[in-house]
DNA sequence: TTTAGATGTCATGAC
DNA sequence: AAGTCATGACATCTA
């Protein structure tokens, strides 16, 4: 494999070199794909090959969706094919398609436009020559010289190192120098690759300014490259906007060259057929009703003054791409199987205004996508599941009508799956996660020990599953298209990227597709979640899945004699029974839990401020304290004082003082003081005190 | 990356 | 006995 892409990689760096030595701009980092790639190679769980329509094959019925041989089963698959595609001529092929697309004859090269629709007719008629060629050497014989650079500027990609003499090249950039060169270069890198991003850069680039400040047959050229560009985006009100941008750029230059191609220099295309053809394209088709309100608003586009004659020869060229490539593929009647039924069948759940609706679920396909879904018809069909529409139509009812997802997940289940991997697993990496929607368990089914957060996930994810699932059944299509028609697939992803001399595999993991695929997984997820609203509870999701005709709120707060009643009237299944029940007790559950909190959050508050009080009182009592302690000693000093001033003034009989320390002052009951002598005082002291305590 | 707080849920006991 | 409440314990989420 890596040598394979190494061989493929070193031989499109040679290409590289060849032409910038003539002189053209190669911008290799839209042709390569990721260094990651490269030098790891590509991953099977980026392999578009469709699990589904291998299982049940001899190669694939003995792996099972979750057998890791099924990484090198689909590598050894993959090689197989792109070995077998190395014979095959179909690069060759795409080159020649392109370069007769966008070449005119000699004669027409002056008048630039011209050529367009003369290549556009000349592949309607002749479909089988580009199949027919044998590569980069045959395309001078039909053409002798190159279409101006700037409105297919991949011409130089092609067609210059083999055809275009030095002096077509000089004339190309003379042209340049006009102001073209760099933006049509870079046009042609994002033309090629059809990139939302590369068109809005493109468009940027060319403001109307530019437009209008170019003249003569750089008017032309221009326009004609404005219109080319948008008209081979899937954007059309971005060509309409243009269009009338151009209209009014034409109104300034009267003598444009438009008007004066003769009309006969454009062989058997009038401007409804063109426009028929225009609206013809598979990308288009969708918005054709829309395409058709707006042409009848839009003067620009209905009025057949001679700007407008121009129009379908830039389109035409797309059309001549698009037919080119119909016209290569191997298949016949691509237009059978491009019947509205189809597309029907793909979008018959779609709702206006939804995101997953016909118009955005087709415009999510690349056109390769739709191109190869038509053309492969009967092969392609027959290998595809066609459970994968009905699975798209139930997820988008899951979407848009609360559709049970469990209901969902178990009519997608198939009855050969342990763990519904069946349905998703093959899709991509992300179907691990999807396809847990086949094991969303409500209620009572939640299990003991599984606590409710790792099931909410689950039902949760569920429908983004669901989503998701559709989403990788969208590119499960392309997967369809990679592995039962993968000649066909490759050949039109290298039309479509204009990758020439570059393996399918090695096409599709390029940053195009990656930034087209995240966008579509954008696109598809960006609506499930904004119709999940993320606020909402679990229990309400979960009410919602089940379709259960109350909100939680009621559930739990309605009393237990009308919701008694109300399970009794209503008919409920034992699941929604279950889950109401659920729902009713973890509400009241909590509640109970948030009045506990709260009312423990109040008894430690309360004690909190129990505590404050009671420190601030402990304080108080110390202030108490202290000043008693300090009135006490106050009282003391005093009594002493008194004490010694009495014992002054005391004379004895013989009219000496008295000594304080052999005699004591003794206050009696009635009031009377004594003076004693101490020896007596506490000999009644201590009668007294044992009287004390015999009486005790 | 860690951590504390908030929240939901379950189990259990009491009413 | 069923329903509800209260609460501890645990898991998860979030700032």
């Amino acid at each position: 494999m890596k040598d394979l892409k190494k061989y493929m990689t070193e031989g499109l760096l040679q290409f590289a070199i060849l032409l910038s030595l003539v002189g053209v701009r190669v911008d290799l980092d839209s042709y390569l794909p990721p260094i990651r790639e490269i030098i790891l190679g590509t991953s099977s769980a980026y392999s578009q090959i469709p699990f589904h329509s291998l299982r049940d094959t001899w190669e694939g019925s003995s792996l099972h969706p979750k057998s890791p041989d099924l990484d090198s089963f689909f590598t050894a698959r993959r090689l197989l094919d792109e070995v077998r595609a190395l014979g095959d001529t179909r690069v060759p092929r795409t080159e020649v398609s392109a370069w007769l697309v966008h070449t005119e004859p000699a004669d027409a090269a002056d008048t630039g436009t011209v050529s367009a629709l003369h290549s556009a007719g000349s592949n309607e008629e002749g479909t089988d020559t580009p199949s027919n060629s044998e590569g980069p050497s045959q395309p001078p014989a039909r053409s002798s010289s190159l279409q101006t650079s700037h409105a297919t500027p991949s011409q130089p990609h092609i067609g210059t190192g083999a055809t275009s003499t030095p002096g077509d090249y000089t004339k190309e950039k003379q042209e340049d120098k006009l102001g073209y060169s760099e933006e049509s270069y870079s046009y042609s890198y994002l033309h090629n690759d059809n990139g939302k991003a590369g068109l809005e850069e493109e468009v940027t680039q060319h403001s109307e300014e530019d437009a209008l400040s170019n003249t003569g047959a750089g008017d032309s050229i221009d326009i004609r490259a404005e219109i080319d560009r948008n008209t081979s985006s899937l954007f059309f009100e971005e060509f309409i906007q243009l269009l009338a941008q151009t209209e009014n750029a034409l109104e300034g230059t009267s003598e444009n060259s438009f008007q004066s191609v003769p009309p006969s220099s454009r062989p058997g295309n009038t401007v409804g057929e063109l426009w028929q053809d225009f609206l013809s394209l598979p990308d288009l088709n969708i918005t054709l009703e829309d395409i058709q309100s707006i042409s009848n608003t839009n003067h620009a586009v209905s009025t057949p003054v001679p700007f407008n004659v121009h129009l379908p020869e830039a389109i035409s060229q797309n059309i001549s791409l698009q037919e080119a490539m119909f016209a290569s593929s191997p298949t016949n009647g691509s237009s059978e199987d491009h019947t509205p039924e189809n597309l029907l069948q793909l979008n018959s759940s779609a709702i206006p205004g939804d995101p997953l609706s016909a118009t955005n679920l087709t415009n999510l396909f690349p056109t390769t996508d739709n191109n190869s879904r038509n053309s492969t018809n009967q092969d392609l069909l027959s290998g595809l599941d066609e459970n994968v529409f009905d699975e798209i139509n139930l997820m988008s009812l899951a979407l848009e009508e609360g559709f049970d997802p469990l209901e969902v997940s178990q009519l997608f289940e198939e009855p050969d799956s342990d763990s519904g991997l069946s349905l998703n697993s093959s899709h991509s990496p992300t179907s691990a996660s999807i396809s847990d929607t086949s094991s969303i368990t409500f209620g009572e089914e939640e299990g003991a020990a599984g606590y409710s957060s790792d099931s909410e996930s689950t039902s949760y994810d569920g429908l983004e599953g669901a989503v998701g699932g559709s989403g990788s059944e969208i590119n499960k299509f392309g997967q369809l298209d990679d592995s039962n028609n993968y000649d066909e697939m490759s050949l039109h992803n290298v039309y479509h990227n204009h990758t020439y001399n570059q393996l399918p595999t090695q096409v599709e993991p390029s940053p195009e597709h990656h930034y087209s695929w995240s966008m579509k997984s954008n696109k598809i997820r960006s609506p499930c979640v904004n119709a999940m609203d993320k606020s909402l509870s679990r229990d309400e999701r979960r009410a919602k899945s089940l379709r259960i005709p109350f909100t939680v709120d009621e559930i739990v707060s309605m009393p237990v004699e009308m919701f008694n009643s109300m399970l009794s009237k209503h008919y409920l299944t034992e699941t929604q029974v279950s889950v109401i029940r659920d729902i009713r007790r973890r509400g009241k559950n909590k509640v109970a839990a948030q009045n506990c909190r709260k009312r423990k959050l109040d008894v430690i508050l309360n004690l909190e401020d129990d505590v404050n009080q009671l420190k601030v009182q402990k304080e108080k009592l110390l202030k108490e304290q202290a000043q008693c302690s300090k009135s006490m000693s106050h009282m003391k000093q005093k009594l002493n004082d008194l004490y010694r001033d009495v014992f002054n003034r005391l004379r004895d009989e013989q009219g000496r003082p008295v000594n304080p320390n052999h005699y004591t002052l003794h206050c009696n009951s009635d009031g009377s003081i004594m003076v004693v002598p101490r020896r007596l005082f506490k000999s009644e002291q201590n009668k007294d005190t044992q009287k004390d305590k015999k009486q005790k």
